[in-house]
DNA sequence: ATCGTATATCGTGCTTATACGATAATAACA
DNA sequence: TGTTATTATCGTATAAGCACGATATACGAT
């Protein structure tokens, strides 16, 4: 962006930002969502789910597995993704703690 | 995005992502911790507090009100905005259902 | 009426995100 | 070795996001 500007945040705020970046789209819901659900995947599960061409769902996965949500192993000719659950709920509880700590300051009585 | 395909994906995930983008900006995320703890903000208490320009904090606000989770009232020459907690909730519920489904899942055994 | 303050919006420049096709790389198999 | 299948990466085009300064707008105060 611009000038990066993000620096300059407290360091909880660049983490819940970047895991609700992961998050930002819903083919990358979908894909942890289908990840879950099937414990493992291969791409080409994926591909044939998702209404997008290959290489655009492996740009999503690789933005997942930056991030560190999933991590990936090459069986063969494929690559079997899954999710990486000590940082999804590393991200997940983060997240937590905020929306709660959020809701201790809730008051209705504005605007 | 060149062509977006959001349309074709469930609302359900659809509406996680936007849930997700609103705060995927390390200064949409103090924004709000701002104002839950204040309770009520008139955008120039942000700007003074924020590394940003105050047409850029405006411009934040604006993305955080357009998802419905803040919401202004004006306040004679100012601004005063809060929170909207029945939006809050609504998707913290949704983000929190869909989590908890996720880790039902869980199986470390894979990758 | 004029001035000052506070905020939103406009215009602009730059970066990032999204999407695709084409190509490269890798591994199983004939 | 050559072929096929699978996936990652590259190049490219378009859209969206981010940031700022400048300007417009709205209100209170002088």
């Amino acid at each position: 962006m611009a000038f990066a500007r993000k620096e300059e945040f407290a360091q909880k705020e660049i983490d819940l930002a970047d895991f609700a970046k992961a998050l930002a789209h819903p083919a990358r819901i979908a894909i942890l969502t289908a990840l879950a659900e099937k414990r493992e995947c291969i791409c080409g599960d994926l591909v044939v789910d998702l209404p997008l061409a290959q290489s655009t769902v492996s740009q999503h996965l690789k933005i997942l597995k930056d991030v560190g949500l999933i991590k990936g192993t090459i069986d063969g000719p494929r690559s079997r993704y899954c999710i990486d659950w000590k940082v999804f709920e590393k991200y997940r509880s983060q997240f937590g703690l905020w929306a709660e700590k959020m809701t201790k300051f809730r008051q209705d009585l504005c605007c």
